[in-house]
RNA sequence: GGGCGAAUGGCGGAACUGGUAGACGCGCACGACUCAAAAUCGUGUUUCGCAAGAAGUGAGAGUUCGAUUCUCUCUUCGCCCA
């Protein structure tokens, strides 16, 4: 018998796919559209098995939708701008356009060896003039919609990669690439104003029902809307200001007041800029990152100022004013009221300048006396110490109570605050798209227009140069407007605006004129099924969700505000970990066990490895496993039914050399079997109530049913045990005697619904059997779902005795009547009393006793 | 510290709206084939027990005739925010 030769027919079919343009998608107003869409990977070089994961789910859903008679948008692209392109042509001495390309046509290769059903003629690369143009002209006019501006900002600088880093590049203080402590830097930047939209994008997470709740829930806390009051505080001093600005959501606590703190950027540092002890400790200041981590865990450092700042509710009292180093000037007003009793980080600050810690809260279990010494109490409580405060339940009576007196005496107003900051897009590097914009000598703005663009980036530069490589191209930099010679910006945009509207370039891939045609994203749009990791759940989303609202704002032609209708957040691919004796992190090639416990360098038994617990696959550990290995040895139908097998999709999934072979097998089985199947074909005859028809087509029925369920539900890991069912099942019914037609029509039915995991395979089965191509999705006869056989568990006080087998349908008398026949069952009713009977039709009986 | 989620055999994991816990796979054991091994096929595999039977879904309570599933408390782990 012949071996499945996977690599012939994987090759095969992924020609034939390709030839016939079987996955290509025009608009067909009759038909009913699915867009299904993966994240679009960077383009690296090599696919990772994270990338398996991701195209595997979204081809199965592509699959099944198609075949169910949707027309299926299914396309790919390349988020093909970015820092590694620039870095890896500096080593290398290669162009980041050439070190792209060549990235691309490599994974586009072992994308194809994957068997995907992609459309092909809609791919996309963003670091593509085609592409980028239309990018640049959304930022103009953004810019004329007000949707752009730019300010003088600090950013988080990081000193290696000499560029700007967004706060969640930030990790522990340090940049997320290089690893170089995050410092703080004034720089000219470009913002999105993401901020307008705060309550929009925070109210559009309610109409997103198909997205995960966790998701919502960090978009929702990442928006952080608060609610709260500002508070003008009277300033007495020596500077011609008498008032100040403070934003809070703990209003309640003013009795506990005992400093005000402003930003080193308040307006009112003006007044000590010739102060020489101020500039160094603003200095000072700019040694701390601007992320709320770095501000929460770093120290807290103070400037006092010789101003006092009066409490609104208590005049008599009179505070210090300081600037301080955790008080930032884009959260609220850049000042808030410091009370170290209910604050950790005012009580940090009070305790290092000696400042009064008064206790305005105590919990409710405790009295009048309870002080705050070392921690701050931020629980909810009861008001004390606050004069007609006092005895106001913290915080559900407190905070809007202050709020009414306070509006009441005009010291303030109710206030919302939010989390969300504009979207700083300018970065200090080559490879990206240019930022469109122009200044003259002196330092105004013009947009460039727009019959002059694209602005392309220059071909030639010089790689090595320190900084920014835009900031030396002279000749390109010149550029006149309006007859007014002019220098070029050279920032160029986050790549996060790159990814931000692919998924509209992918309905209008070649228009040339707009970034979109708005019939056809009408028409394609929104995205049916977004697929991809969870790491994305903020900023991706959050920015895409913006761009939705920035593309519609003031435009009258198109009102879609949310991109992606269905969201589904796939785990990461986990293989343990190895280390040698020096503690040098080993690549699963290189080591080897015997018994599955013990395990030490290949060819080498004296040297013992130490295992440790399974971590996301990373270079950085080495412990990766590479696909295209995989599809070279086993085939990429084994390597898509393994990724699938193990765990649910939702989950992180562990790699098992083992599962990945025993995907392999079933494979092998299943051609196997249906070159049975094949033979049974050719010699069973038309008779008809043969032995094992009936079985069949209520197995078929069966099967398809719950593949149905487990596909709409995303239980791919069980479609695969459905599978192997599939496969004993098949295996058992070729002993008995079957009826021609059933046998042929049911197994066709049965190729189809594991068409999705296993394309090649099933593609292959159907050619060998002289089967018609016509892969319409089976639907359920109803009839042969349901048993007439059912198993009735009897319990006794609730406890199993046993399984009488009946009629469907069978009522409780004729149950009762079975049991008394069981003797097994019987023996326990003997000499009792029943008491009450539970019957369930077709499941179960509950026998209850007197005791 | 706050939020969200998870916990089921030796392992990964199933279990529809509360109704036979452990589907399916891996591993393991035994058997067949073989000079032998691999591959393949067959049988078994939650625990205790020869068996009858009993216990059993992180721990403890509660609701219920009946709880892996619902409620509360706790423990551990993961993720996100601080």
């Amino acid at each position: 018998m012949e071996r499945y030769n996977f690599k012939k027919i994987e090759k095969k079919w992924q020609n034939f796919w390709a030839e016939n343009k079987t996955f290509k998608s025009v608009i067909n107003p009759k038909l009913k559209k699915f867009y299904c869409l993966e994240m679009f990977p960077y383009p690296s070089g090599k696919i990772h098995m994270g990338h398996v994961r991701n195209y595997t789910i979204g081809d199965v859903l592509s699959r099944y939708k198609s075949m169910k008679g949707y027309n299926v948008l299914h396309p790919m692209g390349w988020d093909s701008f970015g820092m590694p392109a620039e870095n890896a042509a500096r080593e290398n001495n290669l162009h980041p356009k050439d070190w792209t390309e060549k990235n691309i046509s490599a994974m586009k290769f072992q994308l194809k060896s994957l068997g995907l059903s992609i459309d092909w003629d809609r791919e996309i690369s963003t670091c593509n003039e085609d592409y980028y143009k239309h990018q640049q002209l959304f930022f103009i006019e953004m810019y004329e919609k007000g949707l752009v501006y730019r300010k003088e900002n600090y950013v988080n600088w990081d000193p290696i990669d000499q560029t700007v880093l967004a706060n969640e590049q930030v990790i522990d203080g340090k940049g997320w690439r290089s690893g170089a402590i995050v410092e703080r830097k004034k720089l000219n930047q470009w913002f999105f104003n993401i901020s307008k939209f705060s309550e929009n994008l925070l109210e559009g997470l309610n109409s997103l029902e198909n997205w995960p709740k966790k998701v919502k829930i960090m978009q929702s806390n990442w928006i952080g809307k608060s609610f709260g009051c500002e508070i003008n505080f009277k300033i007495n001093g020596d500077i011609p200001i008498k008032e100040i600005k403070c934003f809070t959501t703990r209003p309640d606590t003013l009795f506990g007041f005992s400093f005000l703190a402003v930003s080193v950027d308040h307006p009112i540092s003006k007044f000590y800029e010739k102060d020489t002890k101020f500039i160094k400790f603003k200095e000072e200041c700019s040694k701390t990152g601007t992320t709320e981590e770095s501000i929460a865990q770093g120290e807290k450092i103070g400037f006092k100022t010789n101003l006092l700042a009066t409490n609104p509710l208590n005049e008599d009292e009179k505070v210090p004013v300081f600037f301080a180093n955790f008080v930032l000037m884009d959260y609220g007003f850049g000042a808030v009221f410091g009370c170290p009793g209910h604050d950790q980080r005012d009580l940090d600050f009070a305790i290092k300048y000696n400042l009064p810690v008064k206790t305005v809260v105590k919990p409710s279990d405790k009295d009048e006396n309870f002080k705050v010494t070392s921690e701050a109490f931020t629980g909810s409580g009861v008001i004390i110490n606050s004069k007609f405060l006092n005895g106001l339940k913290v915080p559900e009576e407190s905070i809007f109570e202050t709020i009414k007196i306070i509006e009441k005496k005009k010291l303030g107003k109710k206030t919302i605050n939010f989390r969300l900051k504009d979207w700083g897009v300018s970065r200090q590097r080559y490879w990206g798209c240019p930022i469109p914009m122009a200044y003259d000598k002196d330092g105004n703005v013009y947009p460039i227009p727009k019959d002059k663009l694209p602005v392309k980036l220059p071909e030639k530069i010089n790689l090595q140069a320190k900084g920014n490589p835009l900031n030396y191209e002279q000749k390109w930099r010149k550029v006149k407007i309006n007859g007014l010679e002019c220098l070029r910006e050279t920032d160029t945009l986050d790549t996060f605006v790159d990814s931000s509207w692919y998924f509209l370039r992918f309905c209008s891939p070649y228009d040339d004129k707009y970034g979109f045609n708005y019939d056809e994203v009408k028409y394609w749009m929104p995205v049916d099924q977004y697929i991809g990791g969870v790491e994305h759940a903020i900023l991706h989303l959050l920015y895409s969700r913006f761009f939705m609202r920035a593309i519609t704002y003031k435009n009258r032609d198109y009102s879609l505000s949310e991109p992606f209708e269905s969201l589904f957040t796939q785990g990461m691919v986990c293989h343990e970990t190895y280390k040698d004796e020096n503690n040098n992190w080993l690549s699963p090639d290189e080591v080897e066990t015997q018994d599955g416990k013990n395990f030490f360098m290949k060819n080498q038994p004296n040297n013992t490895v130490s295992v440790g617990p399974p971590e996301s696959m990373s270079k950085s550990k080495k412990n990766t496993i590479d696909p295209a290995k995989m599809i070279e040895n086993y085939g990429a139908d084994a390597v898509r039914l393994f990724i699938l097998s193990d765990s649910p999709p939702e989950k992180d999934v562990q790699w098992s050399d083992q599962g990945m072979l025993a995907a392999f097998k079933f494979i092998q089985k299943f051609w196997l079997i249906n070159t049975r199947i094949k033979e049974k074909i050719s010699t069973c005859n038309d008779k008809e109530n043969q032995e094992g028809d009936i079985s069949l087509k209520k197995f078929t029925n069966q099967l398809i049913h719950k593949i149905n369920n487990n596909l709409e539900k995303f239980n791919y890991n069980v479609i695969i045990a459905n599978m192997h069912e599939t496969y004993n099942f098949l295996h058992k019914i070729l002993d008995k005697s079957l009826n021609k037609k059933i046998l042929i029509e049911n197994y066709k039915k049965i190729l189809i619904v594991i068409s999705p995991v296993l394309p090649h395979l099933v593609s292959e089965c159907f050619e060998n059997n002289n089967f018609n191509t016509s892969q319409n999705w089976p639907s359920v006869d109803k009839e042969y779902l349901e048993e007439e056989i059912v198993s009735i568990v009897v319990q006794i006080g609730g406890k199993k005795k046993g399984v009488i087998k009946t009629k469907k349908d069978t009522e409780e008398k004729t149950v009762m009547d079975l049991i008394s026949k069981e003797d097994k069952i019987n023996k326990n009713l003997k000499n009792k009393k029943i008491n009450k009977i539970f019957f369930v039709k077709n499941r179960l009986i509950n026998i209850l006793l007197n005791d």
